[in-house]
RNA sequence: GUGUCUGUAGCUCAGCUGGAUAGAGCAACGGCCUUCUAAGCCGUGGGUCGGGGGUUCGAAUCCCUUCAGGCACGCCA
């Protein structure tokens, strides 16, 4: 189905053409002074050269043609050469009533040509727990990926550990320290490996800093720590089943945690799962000819001509032969494109490895590792700082875990909800929970994801402004009028998918309730095209904002009469709708009451 | 040094492919609840869009330059 913009326009394009004009000139959009009028078109202006006449006169012209229109209430024709358009309130009751008609309630959302993509978030480390940093990742990576499943793409989400490489050997180095008794340590071993882990999670937590720590400081103790890594590396037995051990008990914390934020991955592949088919992809490149020998490391030049600023090469392999992060990342594109042939890959990193990622990108293209039709999107993103600008840190300086940031949000969002009020300490508590994850998320997701952005807890908690509570609150009004509704004996549709009966509207308000209903597809597909959910939070706030001026203005239960009554009902149903479906696309959901 | 991102109201942020008088929210001030959730709605004040050039009928938006800040620039991830 056309967007309104699309079917305006197809009506003005036409006028330009009858009345002589290029009819590329027509093109309408969304009013920038909705107090003059609803849209408008400056094709006029574009053509003035074109045709060396006044733009006036051609704007007078074209509002000509389209009187007695039915879909254009009125044009008008406003110096310079603007055209000033509103349009049919019946014709408008009679799109909305189109985009409920959509099959799968897609709201006139066009199904587009079926895609493969992958979005690669949530950033995770093995043995080391969540942190502020992850958050963004996590929350922006997890709404992409419902975007981009919602436009019905094939949408694959990988949480991609960071579960390889030396902290794996550093972790392994200070339980050998620890537990030197343990059998996984014992070379001629050759038993069974207990079942249970040695540690818990929380020591595994303390650990990996600990032997972090020590092996700055000590260089005996790193060089045992590399030595355990290679020997992880090459198959050790006792090594594996220990690094499998790490592996189970901090994947189940971390979806403990991801679960917490409404967080959830179809993979939980890792850097370890390509470690197999490195060295044929090296070798693939060297035969390819890509690669050289620099400085005894093994790297591939990916300077192109028209660059003007410095370019390294994509590093492969380290001087001591070892693989690198880029390296993995390159096999896990090779292993993708294998598997799942995707046309379109997201990463969620912070934005300090924007040029990392183009050297990355521009490797796995020229090597044809992927094919160069094909779409690897790196989102950078800002970091999370304290109302003094600075990181987001604790009190006395450390790094902010994740689950106390959630903890101290839920607080606050219990506060206000016991604020003035008498309510069960249960719900109480369950609904500061479903409020607060939506107070976290819509502040991080409303945010564009490239700038760095002050986590203020009071702003977010608040229902007042562009926050997660009052998107809240505005569906937890509908639904109780709804219910109210249904409660007096009326019926309210289930679901979408068979068209909804609007009235012409009679109001202003309610004009520019339904005036933004209309935008649901566009505002989606945007949000796909540039991976951009701040797009969809923009427009359900101007959404809820519309809605509740009409909610002041238009008393709808105590309507008699009865046909206007059930168009409004519909337009509530409609709202309500769109609401849920977008925070659901945002990673959310709304309480029944609040 | 090179590159890159950012700079919009006192504060936090929008501003889609250049369009009319640059928008919200917070904070300040003033209204609106015996009637569908006042966690709401309505209104008032507040701006040389970092500065300076340029392109254009028209620039917060495009180009150049300059200032300020952040970040990245091969053997970490």
């Amino acid at each position: 189905m056309k967007s309104i913009t699309e079917l305006i326009s197809i009506e003005v394009k036409t006028a330009f053409k009858n009345a002589g004009y290029d009819e590329e000139l027509g093109q309408v959009a969304v009013s920038n002074r909705p107090d003059l009028c609803e849209f408008q078109c400056n094709g006029a202006m574009a053509g003035a050269k074109l045709y060396h006449k006044a733009p006036i006169q051609i704007a007078t012209e074209v509002a000509d043609k389209l009187s007695g229109n039915e879909v254009i209430e009125s044009i008008e024709a406003v110096n310079p050469g603007f055209l000033n358009i509103n349009i049919s309130g019946k014709w408008l009751a009679g799109y909305l009533s189109d985009m409920t008609a959509c099959e799968d309630g897609r709201l006139g959302l066009e199904v587009p040509e079926h895609k493969t993509v992958i979005v690669d978030y949530g950033g995770a480390n093995v043995a080391k727990p969540l942190h502020v940093g992850h958050l963004r990742s996590a929350v922006i990576g997890e709404s992409i990926k419902r975007i981009s499943r919602y436009m019905g793409h094939r949408t694959i989400g990988d949480v991609h550990l960071g579960d390889w490489g030396l902290q794996m050997g550093l972790v392994i180095t200070e339980l050998k320290e620890r537990k030197p008794d343990l059998p996984y340590f014992d070379d001629s071993y050759e038993g069974e490996y207990p079942k249970d882990a040695p540690f818990t999670i929380s020591e595994l937590e303390e650990i990996y800093p600990t032997a972090s720590g020590k092996s700055k400081e000590d260089e005996e103790y790193k060089k045992r720590a590399m030595e355990a890594t290679a020997k992880l590396q090459s198959g050790v037995r006792g090594y594996r089943a220990l690094w499998n051990h790490i592996m189970n008990v901090s994947k189940s914390d971390l979806k403990r945690n991801y679960d917490a934020l409404n967080v959830t991955f179809d993979l939980w592949k890792g850097e370890s799962d390509v470690h197999d088919i490195i060295p044929g992809m090296v070798q693939y490149l060297k035969d390819g000819g890509y690669t050289r020998v620099s400085d005894g490391a093994l790297v591939v030049d990916v300077k192109e001509e028209t660059d003007n600023k410095e370019m390294p090469p994509c590093m492969i392999l380290k001087s001591d032969g070892a693989s690198l992060y880029n390296t993995t990342d390159l096999a896990t594109i090779m292993e993708r494109v294998k598997e799942y042939n995707p046309d379109r890959m997201v990463y969620l990193t912070d934005k300090r490895q924007n040029l990392y990622f183009e050297q990355v990108f521009r490797c796995a293209r020229k090597t044809g590792l992927i094919d160069k039709d094909k779409e690897l999107i790196h989102i950078g993103f800002g970091t999370v700082n304290g109302k003094d600008g600075k990181p987001f840190k604790t009190r006395d300086g450390g790094v902010m875990r994740l689950e106390y940031l959630i903890e101290d949000i839920n607080k606050r969002m219990y506060e206000r909800i016991t604020e003035n009020r008498d309510i069960e300490e249960d719900e109480a508590l369950k609904i500061s929970r479903i409020v607060g994850l939506a107070a976290i998320k819509y502040g991080d997701l409303s945010n564009q994801a490239a700038k760095d952005y002050i986590f203020d807890v009071d702003k977010f908690t608040s229902s007042e402004g562009n926050t997660g509570p009052y998107i809240l609150y505005t569906i937890v009004r509908i639904k109780s009028i709804l219910a109210k509704y249904v409660e007096q004996g009326g019926t309210v549709p289930a679901d979408m998918g068979k068209a909804l009966s609007f009235n012409a509207p009679e109001s202003g308000a309610e004009k520019d309730l339904m005036m933004a209903l209309t935008g649901f597809a566009d505002t989606i597909l945007g949000a796909y095209e540039e991976a951009a959910p701040h797009r969809i939070c923009a427009y359900i706030y101007a959404l809820a904002n519309a809605f509740n001026s009409f909610y002041h203005d238009v008393r709808i239960l105590a309507e008699t009469d009865e046909e206007k009554k059930k168009g409004y009902i519909d337009l509530l149903v409609l709202t309500l709708k769109e609401l849920e479906t977008s925070i659901n696309l945002l990673g959310f959901e709304a309480p029944d009451r609040m």
